[in-house]
DNA sequence: CAGATATACGTTATAGTATAACATAACACA
DNA sequence: TGTGTTATGTTATACTATAACGTATATCTG
């Protein structure tokens, strides 16, 4: 079974879930220790490498962070470069085609990242 | 037009195209300064950097390193986290798909980045 | 309870990646 | 010749991530 949170963990994953985007390591850190004193790197990557583990949170690759996984089915991530807004898009017919692209070339697709950088529909001014 | 390469983006070009695979940054800087003797981190990042915006170098993310362009058109970075082989794999209808996808959320879309982990053809027992 | 194992955590140091800021050189060309 | 532009050199620093080792705590076992 999925493993409990450790308290490290819980105050990690707190932090992302009161943030409004994804938080470097080092933000994630600054953030502890204001709250309760001496805290190093590694409290704060081991928590990461558990929760992303656990699949509460991920790496956004493209902007060496961190967010909450938001959806249940892995999506794609939309980042707005105007406003810094991230989000999940449910795409799974993309996912689906990738894999049986990847499936043609023999590829064993095991994790895949996809991030997409542009304009949100806010910022483009907005068709919704 | 774009332009010519400069002796910098020339060598480190020309290195990557050397390499059997993508390169970090600081791999590239170790080899400059064996071949050219004083060599610091912004040479080459600002190289890198040339050599990106021209197209025919792209940063694989996952990986924090740096790759010559394959394909002409935008491909899957498909990793072996076995062997550690790279590929560009064509796959217009993925990007398509994508495109269409997040249109339909009024997100303007710049620059995808699609890269995908798992095992080649070689190293599951390939079948080719 | 003594001892063994496992997990989480603390702590220090260091590795690895990337950029800021400012100085100099080289070139084009008015 | 002067002037702007591009490329480069140079120094320092910021930012991201992990290695290595020690300690605490819980849990099980005999
Ligand atoms: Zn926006
Ligand atoms: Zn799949
Ligand atoms: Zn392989
Ligand atoms: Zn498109």
């Amino acid at each position: 079974m999925g493993a409990a949170l450790t308290p490290n963990e819980t105050e990690v994953l707190a932090l992302l879930r009161g943030a409004n985007g994804p938080m470097t390591a080092y933000q994630l850190l600054g953030r502890m220790q204001r709250n309760g004193g001496a805290v190093a790197p590694p409290t704060v990557y081991r928590a990461l490498k558990g929760l992303e583990e656990a699949g509460v949170v991920q790496r956004i690759e493209t902007l060496r962070a961190w967010a909450v996984v938001t959806s249940p089915v892995p999506g794609v991530v939309a980042i707005c470069d105007d406003c810094g807004a991230v989000r999940s898009v449910e795409a799974q017919g993309v996912f689906e085609g990738l894999h049986q692209r990847l499936a043609a070339e023999g590829f064993a697709e095991a994790r895949q990242t996809i991030e997409v950088h542009g304009r949100c529909g806010d910022c483009t001014g907005g068709q919704t």
